[in-house]
DNA sequence: CTCTTTCGATACGTCGGTGTATCCGATACA
DNA sequence: TGTATCGGATACACCGACGTATCGAAAGAG
């Protein structure tokens, strides 16, 4: 059928055209939802007809699976380099700030993101996918929790990192659902702060 | 049209016929996701063709709609009276035990909950109605809190007992996003319990 | 510049779901 | 039990989206 991955000719149009349905997908999706939208609309926002589609994806929810991939590894990169950014010492309000700036930033992003843990939650197969993909960023953020305990009085009410790390993943969606539905992101920000502080700072030593 | 409103007659076959239908609804979401469901499933799935959902729903969002109310008020009671349980002085493991025993009881609700809440971050309207009942569970989380204060060495490192109470929500919304993808049950409970214990207890108390 | 390969547009048949209009059996009430 | 009303089933016309097959144009290789 499709030589896709045996391309001999590398084609430069294909890319374009890919990347740009990717991106209108991306628009669509978040302003009405994957469940409701089609093909046509799809290929209509990105200014191609339904031939273009089916000549770089097999079906809608292969073009989800894509975006979704592209975009969480942006957010990824984004997040390491925002935990990278002091030295040993770890600053948490400032990290905690950096990091929230990232999370919190694209409420199409959120929309889109949690349309797919709705299609994940349904497909064990994606759903690997995407755990994987929060293992990854837990990763990040217990290593750097690690890095700095013992240098900055950091006394984590949890056990480990590892656990300590999963609470803040768990307080980003906690927060993140609230976000979605106020849509008051200065306050989700400030609230996403408190709660970080909360859970990775001794409570004894706060006010 | 319908007299619905001005029903005359009484009808009890129609709240059977709606009571089945919302039944089946609920089934169908759960199974397969409010995106990807059709009236026609719906109707098959309760043993009704089309013209008795005409007659009960004028839409599949309206009937989403009724179904996340009554699922949600149902919720909504057994939690309060998950929190009413003991006395006046709170126990706060026990109290946290029973509330999750509720809360994380059944995945196809959680399913459909999660649904429900990608539809509401589109339609503000939907999303005022979801917002109201979020701030009834925060009150009656914050009164029972509140109430406890004082009596109970409840030192939290949060402000108030509605901050308080807002931060059992998020953690709940947290755990249940994760619920939603590794389907352990059991562990998300032991989780949500820690993530409260640590967000309701004062950290220098702790190990 | 030409030739070959690939990409995307167009056209077509199909199908599932929608909403409506109509009809008959069920149900409440006297 | 009769009867008026209601509820749900059936039939119909319609449409939007789907997937495919085909063709012309664009783009890389030489």
């Amino acid at each position: 059928m499709v030589p896709k991955a045996v391309t001999g000719r590398v084609t430069r149009r294909r890319v374009r055209t890919r990347a740009n349905l990717l991106d209108a997908a991306f628009a669509v999706f978040a302003a009405k939802g994957f469940g409701r939208v089609s093909i046509e609309e799809v290929c209509e926002a990105a200014g191609y007809s339904r031939g273009a589609f089916y000549s770089n994806f097999d079906s809608l929810d292969e073009l989800f699976f894509a975006l979704y991939e592209q975009r969480a590894d942006l957010i990824a990169e984004q997040v390491s380099a925002a935990l990278a950014a002091d030295g040993p010492d770890l600053d948490v309000p400032a990290a905690v700030e950096r990091v929230s700036e990232v999370l919190l930033l694209d409420r199409d992003w959120l929309l889109v993101k949690t349309d797919f843990l709705v299609h994940a939650a349904r497909d064990p197969e994606v759903a690997r996918t995407l755990l994987e993909h929060r293992a990854r960023l837990r990763r990040a953020i217990a290593d750097r929790l690690a890095r700095a305990r013992g240098h900055t009085a950091l006394p984590a009410v949890l056990g480990d990192a590892e656990e300590a790390a999963h609470a803040v993943v768990a307080a980003y969606d906690g927060v993140t659902t609230q976000l979605l539905l106020d849509r008051d992101v200065v306050r989700a920000r400030v609230w996403l702060g408190q709660l970080l502080t909360a859970l990775l700072t001794d409570g004894s030593t706060r006010h």
